[in-house]
DNA sequence: GTATGCAAGTTTGCTCAACGATCGCACACG
DNA sequence: CGTGTGCGATCGTTGAGCAAACTTGCATAC
């Protein structure tokens, strides 16, 4: 039985566009994974999508048997919502799940920026103040560029803490609001204020932890509110009827 | 082709020790997942351990694909680490990692008590009292059991936010300090002071969050402590020379 | 005694065909 | 219109198969 050609293994390199850092074999489980995970952040595979096994291994040249384990692992992440005999879908998360996760990320992110006060390094810091300018750059622009970068600040500075599981929960945390914002937020809510990431940058490098811990609160429940997601403790009538008036193309005053 | 009898399936509902809360189908990869899991946790499988796909699936009775599975998602917490070629092991995190997961779930766990401090419902409280009733039983009589409920306290702190992924990040940080202290900690270090469990239920009652929070994370503090962990900013020839110490048969004064 | 090379055996990563179970949908019937 | 049945699609899983990578044991050279 001769194999069949193996198309992922000719487009794996190319799928973060450039060459791998180190010569590791990246094993195809692990490329199915990224791409779809991807995917949907960037919403090419929109919320509530059916994902069939079958259609994604062929499109991307795998057996289903790496596709199972991906949508195993996106699940787990929230990314992907796996029901047993019903298949697959990109998740679709309530307005209860939205506010789980924020109010996690928010906890995250602050022990974030406790670790990082007073510990960034010369290189660090600059790193952080070119990012701001692109940001800032981007802003002038108004186009996705700005929202990456936005969500690139946050994951730049958990892995400055050099804790790999912060990183990785602040990096799942951080996919998950993106697919909330996809579904619940208002359109441009998604972007940070750029003023209020160079006063963290100011923070962190007085030391201040409490003033870090502080700001970056403040920073993530401006984008949440921003974003019409009132925090909890106030459920109202706006709570229930946000995805009604969103469906209906209405946006509350 | 006759397919084989299924072990699994008749040793699955016999996992939890007790039948299934609801009639939904639990697949087998799931029931894998948590037998590899819990195996790990309790250290029937030791750190460092090789584990087979051929040899593990044959002992639960399923096939390399149902193990690859639970592998890879084992690996994503932690508790499996894998190598491309080289096969799974039982994790060995290093003092740096056990010191980031120490601080992760210090920072979770602030925040699940931020999050109950004066929510608790009285049977919610009610519940924790009579845990803690229990913890003081089990100490009195020196066996696993205790360990068992220190642990569980926190688990049981984390459902009662209500917070899917909280609870999720809360089990997961534990389960890997459970992993860590096996390594590193010192005989009957792993379990929690249970007057400190008691401080902790009146905080929560009393709605100071700040308290809550301070209590909660001197609390784990002290298990880190006391389990020969030292904390971050204190790097000292101890830090060094302790596996060096352990792997003698040394105990450091 | 030590280092190196090579062959054989073992394990891993993955594909694929196969099969039973489950589900949704269309159609027939009362 | 409501209900039951059959069918096709999909899911969950198994095991055979194969290439690649790795480990181990043995022979040989220095």
């Amino acid at each position: 039985m001769p194999r069949p050609a193996r198309p992922l293994a000719a487009n794996t390199p190319s799928l973060n566009g450039k060459k791998a850092k180190t010569d590791v074999p990246v094993p195809r489980a692990q490329a199915v994974y990224k791409a779809l995970r991807r995917a949907i952040i960037e919403q090419a595979l929109k919320p509530g999508m059916k994902l069939p096994e079958d259609s994604i291994g062929e499109q991307l040249g795998v057996s289903r048997t790496l596709v199972r384990e991906a949508f195993g692992r996106l699940a787990v992440e929230g990314l992907v919502e796996l029901k047993p005999n019903r298949g697959a879908n990109v998740a679709y998360p309530t307005l209860e799940e939205a506010r789980d996760v924020f109010e996690v990320r928010r906890g995250l992110e602050r022990l974030v920026a406790e670790n990082l006060a007073g510990r960034l390094t010369a290189t660090q810091s600059a790193e952080l103040e070119a990012h701001v300018r692109l940001e800032e750059k981007a802003h002038e622009q108004d186009g996705p560029e700005s929202i990456r970068l936005s969500g690139e600040f946050h994951i730049k500075l958990a892995e400055m803490t050099g804790n790999a599981l912060l990183l990785r929960y602040v990096q799942e945390a951080s996919s998950r609001c993106s697919l909330i914002l996809a579904i619940y937020g208002r359109p441009h809510s998604s972007e940070c204020a750029v003023s209020e990431h160079r006063q963290l940058i100011e923070a962190l490098r007085a030391g201040d932890a409490a003033r870090a811990a502080a700001l970056m609160d403040h920073h993530l429940q401006s984008v949440v509110t921003r974003a019409l997601l009132a925090p909890r403790g106030e459920r109202d009538i706006r709570d229930v009827l946000a995805p009604y008036a969103l469906s209906e193309g209405l946006t509350p005053s």
